[in-house]
Parts: C-alpha cells; sequence; structure tokens
DNA sequence: GTCTATAATGAGATAGAC
DNA sequence: GTCTATCTCATTATAGAC
C-alpha cells in the first residue's frame, strides 16, 4: 500500500471516529506512519486530504449504483438493491458508510456540494421517478416518495452507526422493506 | 434580554449555520456584544455553551412531546401530531431543529448521550411500542417500525435543512404522512 | 457582573536537507 | 518522494481592574 492510500485509508478511520476537527494532521501522520512531508506532497492541505476521500467514495457509491441500474428492471428491485447495499456497506464497512451520510460534509468541504446533490443520491431520486412514471409508484412528487422509500432504511443505519441498534442490521432488512415498498407502492 | 440568553441566542445561529468547531468564542462574543469575561462568567468554556443550549432545547423537546402524549389517545393521532411539530419547528425554527437532529453532537460533547438516545426520541419510540402493543401498528421490531414511520418525514426535514427541497416542507404534510402510515399501520 | 489585555497552547503549513 | 525541524498564527482561557 503506498503513502497516497495510506493516508487516505487512516482519515478515513479518524475523521468518522473522532471527526474531522478533533483530528489533527499529526494524527494522520503518525497513524499512517507517513511523514508530515509526504502528507504535503501528495495533498494540498488538510482539506485536500478530506476532499479526495470524498470523491473517491462518491465514485465508488456511483459505480455500484450504475451496476444495480443495469442488473434490473423494476423500480422495486432496484430500490431493494440499494436498500440491500447499503445496509451491507453499512455491516462490512461502517466507516464508509459514516463517512458517506454521516458526516457533515459542508462544515469542512465548503466548495464540495452537499451529499443530497451527488450523483449517487440523485440517481436513487431518478430510480424513484421512474417508478413513478411507470405506474409502479403511487403519483406524488418524487422527492416526497424517495424520501418515503428510503428514508425508514436510513434512519436504520443512522440508528445502527450510533450503536442504538442492539441487532444486525441485516436482520431488519426484511420487515424494513416491507414498510419502505408498502409506504409508496400502488394499491 | 440578559447576557446568557444572548450567548446561547448566538451560539445557536453560529453553530447551527457554520459548525461549532468553525465558530470561534471570538465570533460568539462580537455577535452577541456579550465579552469575553462575561462569558467565561456564565459558562465553564465553549463546551458548557454547547452543553446548556443542549439540554434548554431537549427540554422544551419534551415538553412538547409530552403535551402531544396528553392531548391525543391513539398512536396514529400521536405520531402524525409529531410529524406536524417537527415540521412546523423546521419552517419556523430550522436552527433549533437543525441544533437538534442535524448536527453531530459527539463530536463536541463527548459526554451527552446521543441524541438519538434522549427522552424525546425516547418518547417516539415508546408512542410506536404502544402501539404495537394496542394492535394499530404492524407487529415486528419497535425500534424498525419507528423508524420506518418517522424516517421518511425526518428524511424530507434534513432535504429541506439542506435546501434541497424546493417548495415549502408542509405542502409535503399529506403525502408524507400518508406514506408513512402505510408503511407501518395494520392492513 | 462586566470588561480589556494577555498568557499559553496547539494547530496547519513550510523549508530545505537527503 | 521522503523526512525532520521549525515557523506562524489563531484560539481558548485566565488575570485582575472596575
Amino acid at each position: 500500500m503506498n503513502a497516497h492510500d495510506k493516508v487516505l485509508g487512516t482519515a478515513l478511520q479518524l475523521f468518522t471516529r473522532r471527526g474531522y476537527f478533533n483530528t489533527s494532521m499529526r494524527d494522520i501522520t503518525r497513524e499512517s506512519g507517513v511523514s508530515t512531508g509526504s502528507v504535503y506532497h501528495y495533498f494540498k492541505d488538510k482539506e485536500g486530504v478530506a476532499s479526495a476521500l470524498y470523491q473517491q467514495l462518491v465514485r465508488r457509491m456511483q459505480q455500484e449504483l450504475e451496476r444495480i441500474v443495469a442488473q434490473h428492471s423494476s423500480a422495486h428491485d432496484q430500490c431493494r438493491a440499494v436498500v440491500e447495499l447499503l445496509f451491507r456497506i453499512c455491516q462490512q464497512e461502517p466507516d464508509v458508510m459514516s463517512f458517506m451520510l454521516y458526516i457533515r460534509h459542508r462544515e469542512f468541504l465548503p466548495k464540495e456540494r452537499p451529499v443530497c446533490s451527488s450523483r449517487p443520491f440523485e440517481m436513487m431520486r431518478d430510480m424513484v421517478a421512474d417508478g413513478i412514471r411507470r405506474g409502479e409508484i403511487r403519483p406524488m412528487d418524487s422527492l416526497t416518495a424517495a424520501s418515503c422509500l428510503f428514508g425508514g432504511p436510513i434512519r436504520l443505519i443512522t440508528l445502527a452507526l450510533d450503536g442504538i441498534l442492539d441487532k444486525p442490521l441485516n436482520e431488519c432488512m426484511d420487515d424494513a422493506w416491507a414498510c419502505s415498498w408498502r409506504a409508496v407502492a400502488v394499491s
């Protein structure tokens, strides 16, 4: 693993566990074993580290969602696959999930658009909008429908990340998805 | 308005708009018009300001929820009243809503329990648990049910706070509530 | 209770050798 | 590309007069 990636990996851990502002460049160099000089060779500044990390994770999410769109044809199947993906990431790589939808990027990445406006979230809303057009999902404002469909699962994810949930997330999958789909499905 | 409350009001604005770590004690004294000495007379330190603010708002939410529990008897009516309350606060006092469910308290209030474990959130889960016992809400894990019921509205609130929502939140109320209730209601 | 002046610290970032 | 030593500066918090 090269120095560049070591820094990003360490930053992901520290930013999500302690928060961006509670993590000093010193912490990053110590934990990653990469010296100050090298860190600043690869990244312009501390914000540059966060920005690179953010873009890497958004790109990855986007690719995973593109695969889902390609593999499933109905809104029902696409959205369910998205929830399964989110739950899986949350369990297997909680730091990644945490950085994607828990951290307040705006406070330290003022130049980036808010996560909710990022491609992955747009794609999720597009799935729902298509579902409405096809008559799978009740006609209503698509942003409202997307919030109702994904809001429950996202809420469960934040509870899991906060350690409030007493059982593994995937055990909630069937009930949660049944509720989500019932909320918006036609008849 | 006394110095104590002026500080809390200013802190609420600055913490929610710029973030806790992007707000210096200097900012608070300048914006509130209260001098450093006075701020430190009323509060132990910066964390003390945040802590007082947090407890004030949690107490307020708790009182509002107690009123709702007293005024409505079914889980349906109680939960709907909660969503109406949350939407109203989000529109009329976005800073308050932002501080309650958007800000990452854990990063600067390590001693407080996470918001999700606070009384108001517990009360919301209790309403749902009672609804299940009474047969109004489908039998399932009550945490899952509460997430499915309130997850959609909470998601809409975060979108509104992020400025993504293009219309006023209350216009989403009827659709959102219909989805929420359909998600968990019996038959 | 309120104020100003200032001390003490720790952060981000740079310089420049290797 | 990598490293250590160091600079610069903003921030929190205190001291002590009024």
